[in-house]
DNA sequence: TACTGGATTCACT
DNA sequence: GTGAATCCAGTAA
């Protein structure tokens, strides 16, 4: 199993979000399929919409982990793309493979299901904190390549915009798999 | 220095 | 379906 290079990163944020579905991401004995991302880039709901030095590194680089605190008790955890403009891809929910008992005890629960089926249970399951912010992918936190999943199989939707009135951000998820977040 | 609100989740009704 | 938990980045003063 090969860590994605910092190369396959270079493309928007729209282009990898579903190319990213299938892959394995891996921290420590923990790793999952990755089942459902999001896509941001310099819309009005993204971080990157207005850069302040928490988003710079939307801007400034790509294939490293942009991973940010919210509602004063969450981590959610990003992938950042675009060699030459601005993006990242949230990663928003991950099928387990390995690591189930640590996963279960993080997240204090035994459903597996509600493991990692959402961007902040994802984080918990697999103990991402905001000291891998700024880390490049292999370090510490690793996504590995996987065949691609057929277009037919992936599923898009957007949220129509509660800022803007625009349409944002770009939901990937791989259908009829149980452990997309709803 | 003070205030506001959020790329969420969970318990409860 | 609704509301609480909880803290930090961003903004305004």
């Amino acid at each position: 199993m090969k860590a994605l290079p910092r190369s396959w990163f270079t493309r928007s944020a729209l282009k990898l979000a579903p190319k990213l579905l299938g892959k394995i991401v891996r921290r420590g004995s923990c790793a999952g399929i990755i089942v459902e991302t999001e896509a941001y880039g310099t819309d009005p709901a993204s971080h990157a919409f207005k850069i302040t030095p928490r988003s710079a590194i939307m801007r400034d680089t790509y294939g490293h982990w942009y991973i940010y605190f919210t509602y004063g008790m969450h981590w959610c955890a990003n992938i950042t793309t675009d060699k030459n403009g601005i993006g990242a891809v949230l990663i928003r929910a991950v099928e387990p493979l390995a690591g189930l008992g640590t996963m279960k005890h993080r997240r204090k629960t035994q459903n597996v299901r509600n493991l990692c089926s959402g961007p902040a249970k994802f984080c918990e399951a697999f103990g991402i904190t905001g000291a891998l912010n700024g880390s490049p992918n292999g370090n510490g936190l690793t996504i590995y390549d996987a065949p691609e999943i057929a277009k037919s199989d992936i599923g898009i939707s957007s949220r129509v915009g509660i800022k803007n009135g625009t349409n944002f951000p770009w939901r990937f998820y791989i259908k009829n798999n149980s452990f997309v977040s709803r």
